[in-house]
Order: C-alpha cells, then structure tokens, then sequence
RNA sequence: GGUCAGGUAGCUCAGUCGGUAGAGCAGGGGACUGAAAAUCCCCGUGUCGGCGGUUCGAUUCCGUCCCUGACCA
C-alpha cells in the first residue's frame, strides 16, 4: 500500500479536477501532471483548481515557478518525487492528475540521467536556427548524432535542435545517453482515463474557453505583461495564451484569438487522447463516479 | 424581367485545350526521453447543381431549367 499511486488521466475539459475531487476524500494527496499549472499566475488560462479547493485537498506541483522559468521533464520528476515524501509522511497515497504525456512518461516509465544544459548553448542554437535554417541544423545533427537524426524526422525543429544542445554541451550524443539505464518511479500503478466522446468533448472544450474569456482570460495575461512575462517566454506559450499576447499586442482580434483557441485546443485534446492510449488505460466516463471510486478502492485493498 | 459571374470534398477554392479530379482548412490515425498546452509524420471517391443533346466517351462543349451573388431596369 505504501507502494502504490493512482494516476487519473484525460484530455483537457474531460473534467480530471472534478473527478480528482470527488474521489480524493482523506486518502489521497494530489499530483498535478501539468506543464502549464506548475507557473504561477496563469490560473485561468490553464484551468487551475480554485485555492478553496487546494486549502481541502493538498495539491503539489502547482505555483512551483515563475512564468519566467524554464520548467523542464526532469524538474518535474524531482519535484514529484519530493510530494512524494511528503505524502508517504501524511500517511496518504499519491494521486497523479493531469494531462501531460510527457510529464507522465518521464515520471513512470523513464529518463536518463543528463546534466542540465546551460542556455547559452540553448539561445546560440535559436540564432543558428534564424541564419542556416534547419536544413544545415539537421545535416550537423546527421554527423555528431547519426542515431539521433535517423530516429526523428528532417522537420521537427525541436528534436533537432534538442539533438545538437546535449551534443554541444555535454560533447555525448543524446542517443549514446539514452543507451544507459533510465531512472524512473518503483510505484506500483493504476491508470485511470477519462472516456468522453470527441464530439461531446470538443462541445466542452467551446464552452470552456468562453468560460476563461467570461472570468477575464485578458486581464491575465495583461497582468502578466505588466509583471514582465511576456510572449517569448516558454510559458506564455501555452495555448490561450500566445493568443492573448496577440490580442494585447493588437495583432489579433478577440474573436479570431477565441476561435483560434478553440481550434488549437481540440487538436491538443486529440493528441493528448494519443499519448494516453499507449499506456492501455482504463477508459471510464467522468460522470461514473461511483465506478471510479469502486475500482480504486479495490484495487488499494489489493495487496 | 435583363446582363454578367458563379454552382467541384464538411468549408474556401484550383483544375480538366473532352479520357470521371486536387490543394489549404476542418476531420481521422500516429510518433513522442528535460520547451511537450511543444514539435512532427501519415490519411482525399466526391451523383464536379438537375435534365437533355453532341460524342466511342462529358465534370469539361451546346441547350435548357434550378440556386447564389453583383449590376441594370
């Protein structure tokens, strides 16, 4: 039982915080899985549990940075790992909730050991980038990490890019890394999906986005842009949020900046759907609670 | 009522000098090892508005009708 997590999965607007909360009760604490929650002020744009929530449940991995940093996958897992602890010390079980694949992945299933990149090399690979063009990127790729560059795709500008900084800065290729063992999570696990048919789901997802418009989506990034955080940072550039840059910038009108979001949401949501049907989950409706909790505390009791 | 321009994929449109058609978007599927709400890959049969005519063959030419838009009355 100490040994064991819950992990409640499902595409944005699926409905993941309410579930979480109704099956939370006094036996778990929360993991948020988000790369957009873990930056403070940007509560609308990204969804985030309402502070009257939190003060019931704890919940960790949320308002850990500012919107200036740059949160990565490992980070993450330190701070996940950290909960953790703490949770085992509140004698609670870890309930992981979210949407982000890659957080999830890194987390249960692995990451190699890699020192962090400085980001002189990071911001030098973005000028290359401006002056050579990928093309040349993906031909030097070809010739310091062949391994690396026959595994992704001529086009996707960030794996390339990723390629060269850990050949830059640590003088390894990345593929030679990924050669040695992964570190990852000893928690025994149960994968919970939520299961909402894509036309109803896209029906949410409308809905909510005008909802975070009607509670003043705007006014957020304003804030934000008065603080400093503005849209080339990393985590402006959320979905929602490269919009409402624009909007302020007067690049965009609201309503194309609404649409857009709208859009841009439903194509992450499929992707999101992807990633989650690799893990075979167990699909169930967010409306069937009852079912949920059922399945949960049998499966603690399990031992 | 007249003239002109259009009616082709869910949407916006291209195209076929006559041999039954293709882009973008939408939609679907997939990949994913520290930016991941990112980045990227794959998937296009539809009475080519209806009916006739010419033709071996018509979405393409001709006639006619219907619909839409603009202009003229």
């Amino acid at each position: 039982m100490n040994n064991k997590a819950v992990v409640l999965v499902g595409p944005t607007a699926s409905g993941k915080t309410n579930v979480s909360l109704e099956i939370a009760q006094d036996i778990f604490e929360i993991i948020s899985v988000d790369s957009a929650q873990v930056y403070k002020y940007m509560d609308i744009g990204t969804g985030k549990i309402s502070p009257y929530y939190r003060s019931l449940i704890t919940h960790y991995c949320i308002d850990i940075v500012n919107p200036d940093c740059w949160f990565t996958a490992g980070d993450f897992c330190q701070e996940a790992s950290n909960a953790i602890k703490s949770i085992h010390l509140h004698k609670k079980i870890p309930l992981f909730v979210g949407g982000t694949g890659l957080y999830i992945h890194a987390f249960f299933y692995g990451l190699v050991q890699l020192p962090k990149i400085d980001s002189v090399v990071k911001t030098q690979l973005h000028i290359e980038l401006k002056q050579k063009g990928l093309k040349i990127l993906y031909e030097e790729l070809s010739h310091k990490d062949p391994q690396w560059a026959k595994r992704i795709h001529p086009n996707d500008t960030q794996r390339i890019l990723r390629g060269l900084e850990v050949f830059r800065a640590t003088g390894m290729p990345l593929s030679q890394f990924l050669q040695s063992g992964n570190t990852k999570s000893n928690l025994d696990i149960l994968i919970i999906a939520l299961d909402v048919e894509r036309d109803a789901l896209y029906k949410r997802i409308e809905l909510r986005v005008e909802e975070m418009i009607r509670q003043g989506f705007l006014d957020e990034v304003k804030n934000l842009r008065t603080m400093g955080y503005t849209e080339e940072l990393n985590s402006q550039k959320a979905i929602g949020y490269t919009q409402m840059h624009r909007v302020l910038k007067n690049e965009l009108s609201l309503a194309d900046a609404i649409e857009q979001i709208k859009q841009e949401t439903k194509h992450y949501a499929k992707r999101q759907i992807t990633w989650f049907k690799r893990y075979k989950p167990l699909w169930i409706s967010p409306d069937n609670i009852e079912k949920i909790r059922k399945i949960i505390t049998e499966w603690i009791d399990r031992s």
